[in-house]
DNA sequence: AACGAAACCTACCGGTCTACAGGTAACCGA
DNA sequence: TCGGTTACCTGTAGACCGGTAGGTTTCGTT
């Protein structure tokens, strides 16, 4: 029968994509998306820069997928996320300054006009706040120690999320960017650290 | 013949080139460094791209006039400030989307490889973290109200107005930029059970 | 009036960029 | 083995890009 074939066929031109986009990733954070050309990505992966263009039709596909793979990629823990969990993704994210530096560079470029990555980062922080919102009243309820609503706290933790990054980039021996979230952190309220479970009481 | 025109030589070319860096501050926004071309900026002021090289010889001497620019823009209050000002100049900031666009996208790019405002940023966030613990260290003293140390609660004050600039330029009807830097720095100390936020008594 | 510098211009060079056109070789199912 | 799809390639169009060379006009100074 035929599906061996056909899956082999399927299967490595989904990865040679897939190489593509980790590709993608690495010039546009040494670049940025502007000036990310379509031959440095290709040369990465061994290819010419028409060769590339049998596999993502025009630039603005490529960094289509280069976003999608980003919505995969922080899909998974959606769901049931806790504020300390939030300061083990930052240590994480320390270690791997490669991502920080791509979106860092995108979302920095999607300010300007006609950015093909704009709306997706409009949408996404939107969703990205309420997210946030959620794990805050999951964790606090209505009201913050400090007096503040979830919604009110959102924009701020992910402001200190995206900020800390651009220092840290800037100047990673000057800034210890776990150190400094976990700070934010207790700002918030409670140290995060401790096991100190239903203490909130809505008002 | 001299009263008029000896002024007028320097005082118009001083004068062009503040119009030609105004010009580029305004591509700069819509279109980031990279994307900003010679000819869209001197066409904004009504030269031929290589009239403008008559001014600044390459396009990083532009770019050195504009960040020098911004510079002497708020060199103006670094002597004395206090935490309350910060919020009235966020609130300023909020009325000229312009500038805040055009130093976000600078600020974005230059994380990036090679980027000629690279060493200007990071240079730049030293200093101003510096400046934010200073004016923190007057306010609260050796601690803030929640423990922290001026040194390193200013990283985080930095990266939320940072980090507030990005949401407020992608989605402006959606993030309340003043209102939520003040929230930010009722975290910081002041009155905690308090709700109202027209209130600002130290004590 | 004459001179020199400043303020522009036209013309152009070499490079880079995305994208299109069209060809070819390998491969896979039938 | 044959036919078609997939996976590339070369060639090239067309547009910008920053920067150089060298001219010309304008203008302040003398």
């Amino acid at each position: 029968m035929s599906y061996r074939g056909a899956m082999n066929a399927r299967v490595r031109s989904e990865e040679r994509r897939a190489e593509i986009v980790r590709a993608a990733l690495e010039v546009i954070a040494e670049r940025g998306y502007r000036g990310a050309s379509l031959a440095a990505v290709a040369e990465r992966v061994g290819l010419t820069q028409q060769g590339l263009l049998h596999y993502f039709p025009t630039k603005d596909a490529l960094l289509v997928a280069v976003l999608e793979e980003r919505d995969q990629w922080d899909a998974v823990p959606d769901t049931r996320w806790r504020v300390d969990l939030l300061a083990s993704l930052v240590e994480y994210n320390a270690m791997r300054p490669g991502i920080i530096q791509t979106f860092s560079a995108l979302l920095g470029e999607s300010v300007t006009e006609g950015h093909p990555a704009r709306q997706y980062f409009t949408e996404r922080y939107t969703q990205v706040r309420a997210s946030m919102a959620a794990v805050l009243r999951t964790e606090y309820g209505e009201r913050l120690p400090n007096g503040l609503t979830p919604e009110r706290t959102a924009p701020l933790l992910v402001a200190v999320m995206d900020g800390l990054q651009y220092q840290w980039l800037l100047d990673p021996q000057s800034v210890d960017m776990p150190g400094a979230f976990r700070d934010f952190l207790r700002l918030l309220g409670e140290d995060p650290h401790r096991e100190d479970p239903d203490r909130e009481d809505p008002d």
